[in-house]
DNA sequence: CCGGACGCCTGTCGGC
DNA sequence: TGCCGACAGGCGTCCG
């Protein structure tokens, strides 16, 4: 489920039920995800009151009147605001409650994700401070691009997966947008043009964008179970289509392995 | 600094 | 039917 614009759908399904109330407990039911949730965690949080909350990259930030939260999805997680007398189920991690008889649940089967309470600044944390240019933000753009990519061989698939240059392409978005962009995903980033890098950027914006406007429509039953349509509702233009023939030129689309990730690509439509 | 590989987990699917 | 390996939407860390 989580790429950029899943996260900023459950942010924006979240936010309103959260924004302004009290947490009243953390109960954490495994503590072991990406990094274990900090054991003090329950004591720091409790009584706090959630003043803001968005999105940096991947990450959804909540800013508490005394320190914050940092929570990532990784591969399967998922958040949602229900009743808190709704028994978890298997792989329901975590809860915290807020005023009001509700909670936001985090589930995750595959615990890739990540739950940290920190006392300081979020854009201070380690795992934020690094991070790269927001694809949907005014400074990210192909002469970002091909600035940050002079000189370097990895494959611009790799180069833009990485969060240091730009956050929140994943491995789906990062093969449609270089689809879009007829740009080879094996190319060395090194030996990418400005012109193209400005047509890739461009690609970015409007593939995160026009899925983020698509997942909202499952806004309006966010706190309601399931109901979210996933990645499998957007129109993939080769993620997944191995074998079958390219929509543009009808050559068939290659799937390979790029930096240990599946990729795949037009060997006609992209050079 | 750079590039590549690894590992953290569970669930699912295809082949035998 | 059962077993087994491969693979899955992420990403920080380690190593050379």
């Amino acid at each position: 489920m989580p790429e950029l614009p899943e996260v900023e759908t459950t942010l924006r399904g979240i936010a309103p039920h959260l924004r302004g109330t009290r947490i009243e407990r953390l109960s954490v039911r495994q503590r072991r995800l990406r990094y274990p949730v900090p054991d003090g965690a329950e004591q720091e949080v409790a009584g706090r009151r959630i003043l803001t909350l968005r999105r940096r990259g991947k990450y959804l930030l909540l800013e508490l009147d005394r320190g914050g939260l940092l929570i990532h999805l990784g591969m399967s997680g998922s958040l949602r605001v229900l009743p808190a007398d709704i028994p978890p189920e298997r792989h329901d991690h975590l809860d915290l409650r807020i005023s009001g008889g509700r909670c936001l649940r985090l589930r995750d089967p595959r615990r890739f994700g990540t739950f940290l309470w920190t006392p300081d600044p979020l854009d201070d944390h380690p795992l934020i401070r690094r991070l790269g240019a927001e694809p949907l933000g005014p400074q990210f753009d192909g002469d970002l691009l091909y600035a940050a990519s002079r000189g370097r061989r990895v494959p611009v698939k790799n180069f833009i997966m990485d969060a240091r240059v730009v956050v929140g392409v994943g491995n789906i978005y990062a093969n449609e947008s270089l689809f879009a962009a007829g740009i080879h995903p094996n190319r060395p980033s090194g030996r990418v043009g400005r012109e193209r890098y400005r047509r890739l950027a461009s690609s970015i914006k409007e593939i995160l964008q026009s899925a983020i406007d698509q997942g909202g429509t499952s806004l309006r039953d966010f706190v309601r179970e399931d109901g979210s349509p996933g990645y499998f509702a957007l129109a993939l233009r080769v993620y997944a289509r191995g074998g079958e023939p390219c929509t543009r030129c009808g050559c068939e689309i290659r799937q390979q392995r790029i930096g240990q990730r599946s990729s795949f690509f037009c060997p006609r439509c992209q050079r």
